[in-house]
RNA sequence: GGGGAGGUUCCCGAGCGGUCAAAGGGAACAGACUGUAAAUCUGUCGGCGAAGCCUUCGGAGGUUCGAAUCCUCCCCUCCCCA
């Protein structure tokens, strides 16, 4: 086992804050003593089954407890979950059913073992003990609690200030997560830096229940891909774990190069060392920074698929972008020329390239549509029937095949 | 329970009887520049084969030649007092 001031650099990296260090190097003397690994626990909301990169913040840095030889607690909420939780804004989030909450828990099973030992992750529901408690216990439980302090949390205090909503249930929040750590015994609990006081109050709570408080160790919220805001899905600015390889690749080359050093940072499980080594690198001008954002890509591509899906993905990214070559696949649409030529307009919604035959008129009008590479500026184009196929691209990334669905390859099949 | 302020297009937010498909900002999209970077600049940003027409301003009615703007009822949010 590694020495206590290495580990303690390892769960260092990306953290925000530990609260408190020197109880933490304490916890993990005694463990290297006795043997015994730190419980380290970790919860997670159920209502939102499909991950993306700002998860895996939390659960790449579970990894670095796993890896020094800790004990990770998974926690699911799913009685939270099951009441419905309002925390977004000011809309209330419908209930789950517990077959949801089931599904979206076998998704997070499939979805972290990407990145965790399964072998070494204890995966726990909340509802386990928190159906069971009566109305007594609850009202005895928010009894520990003031109204005042509640305020002092930071988002509950904007929202008070900014005249948003706020619902009584979600007092109960901080206080149903500090006891789970109490009831799991939990000597670090680990979020985002939003989490902090909820996090604190497990700190308290256990205090009160007479066991040695949770060390609180936050993350920092991942930056979505435009690089200020956080990564999440409602801003659409997020790379989802289960989305096509290529497309994670396409949304990790498009940040800027301040953000991939985050990235890596954050998300990479390259040494530490070797990412400060590459930075000099690209400061020198030995190395050019979008190399070193295509193997970042990569390395993501590959950890939510596999390393030929993740190489694959980066020479269909190289053959269309840098080399300006048609996608490999591309979607095909049939289209009926037997009424005679067809509108470039009709054709653009037919393929799905555009929303609205206003976007159509407005795309081309902008010089964004390429007609088997040649650009349309004709806004009354009319496609003839094509004889093979015709390719058409729209900006950047849209492409699609339009081939005749009632002449050609039919027809000459039959005879 | 009483008093007050609000709900506008993806988001924030102006508009307060016609000149409003609705200012401004953000997001997004496109073009230029590039490394499909980022930043920057320019443009677009409800729908319709588009002259013009159709559907939008919490919901339902109403007044008016004409309503996002006025009236009635309803739904929702916030603040103050109890």
């Amino acid at each position: 086992m590694k020495s206590v001031e290495e580990q303690m650099a390892l769960i260092r990296r990306g953290a925000v804050e530990i609260l408190l260090e020197e109880e933490l190097r304490q916890k993990l003397q005694r463990s290297k003593r006795t043997g015994q690994p730190l419980r380290v626990k970790a919860g997670f909301d159920p209502t939102a089954p499909d991950l993306h990169l700002g998860h895996t913040v939390l659960i790449q840095k579970l990894k670095h407890f796993q890896e020094l030889g800790h004990h990770i607690l998974f926690l699911i909420g799913d009685f939270t979950g099951m009441i419905g939780d309002p925390s977004g804004k000011s809309e209330t989030r419908p209930p789950l059913s517990r077959a949801e909450v089931e599904a979206n828990a076998g998704t997070y099973r499939e979805q972290i073992f990407k990145i965790l030992d399964r072998d070494k992750t204890e995966i726990i529901f909340n509802s386990t003990w928190m159906s069971r408690m009566n109305a007594e216990s609850l009202i005895a439980l928010s009894g520990k609690m003031t109204v005042a302090r509640m305020l002092e949390r930071d988002d509950f205090e904007k929202r008070y200030h900014a005249n948003q909503p706020i619902s009584i249930h979600e007092f109960l929040y901080p206080l149903i997560q500090g006891y789970d750590s109490v009831v799991l015994k939990a000597d670090v609990e680990l979020g985002g830096t939003d989490q902090k006081f909820n996090l604190l109050v497990g700190r308290e709570l256990q205090k009160e229940a007479g066991q040695v408080a949770q060390v609180v160790l936050t993350m920092p919220l991942l930056e979505g891909l435009d690089g200020s805001q956080k990564m999440s899905k409602s801003l659409d600015n997020y790379v989802g774990i289960a989305e096509d390889p290529g497309e994670i690749f396409g949304k990790i080359m498009s940040i800027s190069d301040a953000l991939m050093w985050r990235y890596y940072e954050l998300l990479s499980d390259r040494r530490w060392d070797e990412v400060m080594g590459m930075k000099q690198q690209v400061s020198d001008g030995t190395l050019h920074p979008m190399e070193l954002k295509k193997r970042l890509a990569e390395e993501i591509a590959a950890r939510c698929h596999t390393a030929a899906a993740a190489a694959a993905a980066r020479n269909e990214f190289e053959r269309v972008f840098r080399d300006k070559a048609l996608p490999a696949d591309m979607p095909t649409v049939h289209l009926d020329w037997s009424q005679g030529d067809i509108w470039i307009v009709r054709g653009l919604t037919e393929a799905n390239l555009v929303k609205s035959s206003s976007e159509g008129r407005r795309l081309i009008r902008q010089g964004a549509v390429q007609l088997n590479g040649a650009r349309v500026t004709d806004l009354d184009y009319q496609l003839p029937v094509p004889r093979d196929a015709h390719v058409i691209k729209v900006g950047k990334k849209r492409f699609a095949r339009l081939v005749s669905a009632n002449t050609g390859s039919k027809r000459g099949r039959r005879r």
